[in-house]
DNA sequence: AAATCAAAAAATGTAGATATTTTTAAAAAA
DNA sequence: TTTTTTAAAAATATCTACATTTTTTGATTT
C-alpha cells in the first residue's frame, strides 16, 4: 500500500519555504519581513505565518519586536566564530563518544559514505557539483556522529548545522571549486577515518576539531568582501 | 526613569503559563491538549495558541499531530537516560574550556555562586527551601558554564537543561529532603570547584560528568514507583 | 532643526467559516 | 447474542477575513 504523506498545515509548509528562502539568500540579513508580503508570497494567511516566523525566532534565524514584526537575523563575524567554535567543539565530543561506542555496522556506514563522497566527480552542471557534493558531506558527518549513539545530542548537533547554514553557504562555492581545497578536504576525511577505525578517540576528535575550523579564515574573508555582515 | 516591561504577546504569555504547567505537573505526560479548553484556561484566541503550542513541540515538551491537536510528550527511561548522557557531555565539555578559557572574574562569580549555595539553611518552608536550593544551584553551575565563554554554547546546555526539567523535579524534592544527599552533593561542588581553581580541565569535566549522572538511578526509580513514563 | 499631529501602514488578535477526525448508534454480518 | 460495518452527528482542529491596536510616515508648525 502506498503511504500517504501526512497533510502538513500551512504553518509548516510557510515555515520550510521562508527557511530556504533565507539560507539561500533570497531574503538578505536584515531584511524587513512584511507580513503582507510574506503573506502574498506563499499564499497563506497571518496565523500560520506568525507561527512560522517564531519557530524560525527560536532558530534565530529571524529575529522578531514585539508590535514591529519580524526581521531577518543578521549576520556577523562574531556569530560565525561563536557558531563554527561550538559546532567544532560539539561534534569533536561526539566523535570521541561515537569512536568509544560505534559498533561494526556504524564503521561500515561511515566507510561508504567516505567512498561515496571520494567519487564526486566534476561531470554534472556547476550547481549539481555543489549541491551533490555538499549533499554527500553531509551525510559523511552524520553517519560519524551517529555513531555517538544519542539523539539528544544529534539534536544538538542539528541545531548548530542549521544555525551554520548561512556561513556555509558561503565556503561550498570556494571549496568545491577549488581543486586543492578539495583534494584537501579529501586528505582531512581519510585521516578522520584512519583514526576512528583505529579506536583512536583523542585523535579522531582532534582531527575532527581542525577540519571543522579551516573554512572559518575563508567565510571571514568573503564576508568582509561582500559586507553581508558587522564585525 | 523606570525601565518599561516590553508589551508580551499573547503567544508569548500563553507559551510561558503552559510550559510552567506542564514542567510543574498539572498536565500530565500523554494528556490530550484541547485548544478549547487552553483557550478558556490562558484567556486567548487559537491563533496565538497555536503559536505557543509549536515552541513547546520544537522544545519537546508536546507533540503535534496533523489535524489532530496537540498531546503533553511522554516521558520515558530511554529518554531520560538520553537527556542525562547528553547533558553531562555537554557540560564536562563546557567545563573543560571553561577552565582553559576563564578568567579571574569567572573564577570569582563561581566561588560566590558555590558559597551561595553552601549557605542555604533550613530555615524555611519545605516549598521555599526547595525552590530556594534549585534556583541556586542552577546559578552554581551556570556560573561555572559561563566560564566557556560561548553563547552558542551555552544555548544547547539550556536546550538540554529545559528538556531536562521534567525529570529534575522528581529529584528535587528527594535530594533537598536528605541530609545525606545534599551533603554528598556539597562535597560534589566543593571538588569540582577545587578542580576549576587549579586549572585541572580533565579533573574538573570527569568530576562534572558523574556529577550529573548521579540523579539518572533515583529519578528513574521514582519514575518506575509512579508509573510516569514507559521503559 | 525639533516637535506635533493626523493619515497611512503594519502588526496582532478575534470570531466565525471550513475541513477533518472522533464518537455514536443503528444496521448488517457472523 | 456478539461483532463488524456504516452513516450521521458531534467534537475538534485549522484557516481566513476582518477588527483592533500600535507604529511609522510625513506634512505642518514652533
Amino acid at each position: 500500500m502506498m503511504m500517504e504523506a501526512e497533510r502538513q498545515n500551512q504553518a509548516v509548509i510557510a515555515y520550510g519555504l521562508l527557511k530556504r528562502d533565507i539560507t539561500s539568500g533570497q531574503f538578505r540579513p536584515g531584511d524587513k519581513l512584511l507580513m503582507s508580503h510574506l503573506k502574498e508570497r506563499y499564499q497563506i494567511g497571518a496565523g500560520p505565518m506568525r507561527e512560522a516566523l517564531s519557530q524560525l525566532v527560536a532558530e534565530r534565524m529571524v529575529t522578531a519586536a514585539s508590535q514591529r514584526g519580524f526581521r531577518v537575523a543578521k549576520m556577523s563575524l562574531q556569530e560565525l566564530n561563536d557558531i563554527y567554535d561550538a559546532r567544532a567543539h560539539l561534534e569533536a565530543m561526539i566523535v570521541r563518544l561515537a569512536v568509544e561506542r560505534g559498533d561494526e555496522h556504524w564503521e561500515a556506514e561511515v566507510i561508504g559514505k567516505a567512498h561515496t563522497l571520494a567519487s564526486v566527480a566534476a561531470l554534472h552542471s556547476t550547481d549539481e557539483m555543489i549541491s551533490l557534493w555538499d549533499k554527500r558531506h553531509k551525510e559523511f558527518h552524520t553517519a560519524i556522529a551517529r555513531g555517538c549513539g544519542s539523539s539528544k545530542l544529534l539534536e544538538l548537533r542539528a541545531t548548530l548545522m542549521d544555525q551554520a547554514e548561512r556561513y556555509r553557504q558561503l565556503w561550498l562555492r570556494q571549496t568545491v571549486f577549488s581543486t586543492e581545497a578539495l583534494v584537501n578536504k579529501r586528505r582531512e576525511h581519510a585521516a578522520i577515518v584512519e583514526a576512528l577505525l583505529e579506536r583512536d578517540a583523542q585523535r579522531a576528535g582532534t582531527l575532527m576539531l581542525d577540519h571543522l575550523l579551516t573554512p572559518v579564515p575563508i567565510i571571514t574573508a568573503i564576508v568582509r568582501e561582500a559586507k553581508l555582515a558587522e564585525e
